[in-house]
DNA sequence: CAGAGGCATAACCATTCGGTTATGTGACGA
DNA sequence: TCGTCACATAACCGAATGGTTATGCCTCTG
């Protein structure tokens, strides 16, 4: 039984799917095959991380006469956060760096 | 060439391995037979998997006669953050969540 | 010093994963 | 209407992954 995090997590570890996910949030909404172009790897294989990003709720599809525009979802990634920001200490991690860095402002 | 973000998310992506992670968050340092109680897997995959966790810097280990202990490094989801909330339109998303709450406790 | 405890490593296996090429399908233009 | 374009899906393949059991290596203890 996978749950949110399952998911989430695994649909980004894979680095081709990461990079078109990261091109979605920088340059907007793109069809699959701008996407293709600078993805390294074939069309099929840009359709099929397509298509898991938006079972992870990353991405979401428009399709306009033959052309299918995609677009990053960004809200699907609060819970990527929420996690890693509710892990207890990881404020304090935090803190300590800001507190390091005062310091060295301080000097 | 991988970089950070993949060894991150990739040693996340699996259940068992984050169920270690955040168990060491929580609970704090434990021995490899501790951890091994509750995995829900044999201890060489625990063993296995804290070998992962250590690569990614997501835990150190310490030994002590013959018990290893381990502890979460949560410094090392820094990255992972950092990444998620850089990404252009990640605030605003969170704002609107805001902006939503706001308006139903308004009512 | 012998035996057991705690952990890491080795060797192996089934499944998953990410990629490919080939093909199907619906929309557009001549 | 026919050919082409944009994309999705199918079928397949090698590599990586996560698990297992077996075993090795220290370390503690009687």
């Amino acid at each position: 039984m996978p749950n949110d995090h399952d998911i989430l997590f695994k649909t980004l570890s894979d680095p081709t799917r990461r990079g078109i996910f990261e091109r979605l949030c920088r340059e907007g909404e793109q069809t699959v095959a701008a996407l293709t172009a600078g993805a390294g790897v074939s069309q099929p294989a840009v359709s099929k991380h397509l298509g898991l990003l938006k079972q992870a709720s990353l991405v979401r599809d428009r399709r306009q006469g033959r052309e299918t525009h995609y677009r990053a979802e960004l809200a699907a990634l609060t819970p990527l956060v929420d996690w890693a920001t509710q892990l207890p200490g990881f404020w304090r991690n935090r803190f300590d760096d800001l507190e390091d860095l005062l310091k060295r402002m301080d000097q």
